[in-house]
DNA sequence: ATGATTGTGGGGAAAAGTGGTGAGATAATT
DNA sequence: AATTATCTCACCACTTTTCCCCACAATCAT
């Protein structure tokens, strides 16, 4: 689903998942470092099985790098009754997340960015750049 | 639809949203972040759907800045009985938006501009330019 | 003028979000 | 092996926000 969400990740490593995006990403889902930006990337369980399958009977010198970039750093998420999250050591340290949270939807994924990194992007790519390749696609 | 209509956002983050434009528009549609200016584009549901279509299949570097961007800061809107729409915090926040506001119908798209920002942009947009443009298409 | 439709404001109920406490499990120390 | 300490997890309760409904004001059409 759509939208900027604004969180808090408390001392014990947990964080609420919106409810907007928990009526789409279910009881169920997987979270591992996006590839392109040090943040996170939340995907749904379809959506993970279609990676896990594209990666499927490639060369394992592409595809080896690549899942233990993904899966080695993988968790999964079951959100309890209050629709918080646990996320681990390990993927907080590499998207830098300590206390505030932005969790973006991006149709059938997600992320999830340190506060100030997310300003950090969102600052550091200017309109025009979004709005020329926009035009490229034809948008 | 067409047409230029005048609403306020109340306290709550509230605004009507004109019934001409909303037999149009349904019970259901979207709006997010403008590419061009510092306006909010409200996308009937089939709009949108072209939209995600045509980001789909592209490569992560152009499209992943253009989602965030867009389906990022997208929020689904349902206008309640008495015909009102909520603006998530981080679009009025971009758009400017505070108290009056002006609703641009543009056919198959509309507009939403913070009043002031809107008058400042006509009045900025000088009508030989606009005659000039309409002339190379020959209109 | 009168009724119907559209637009605005406010209040209350329900849900979402956040912090804290306690039980169970795991590990450690004697 | 038993007791204690620590850690994790699930549940509970409070606060805040959101959503929905009702009532009034204004505008439009007949």
């Amino acid at each position: 689903m759509y939208g900027e969400y604004e969180h808090t990740v408390d001392a014990k490593g947990r964080m609420n998942f919106p409810a907007k995006l928990r009526e789409e990403f279910g009881e169920h889902f997987y979270i591992c470092k996006s590839l392109t930006e040090k943040c996170l990337t939340v995907y749904t369980t379809e959506s993970w099985e279609e990676l896990k399958t594209s990666l499927k009977g490639k060369p394992s010198k592409i595809a080896l790098p690549i899942e233990r970039f993904l899966f080695g750093s993988a968790c999964e998420a079951e959100p309890d009754k209050q629709g918080r999250i646990a996320i681990a050591p390990a993927l907080r340290a590499y998207a830098n997340i300590t206390g505030e949270v932005v969790v973006v939807g991006l149709v059938d994924r997600a992320e999830i960015w340190d506060k100030s990194a997310w300003e950090e992007y969102t600052n550091s790519t200017p309109l025009e750049d979004i709005a020329g390749m926009a035009e490229e696609l034809g948008i």
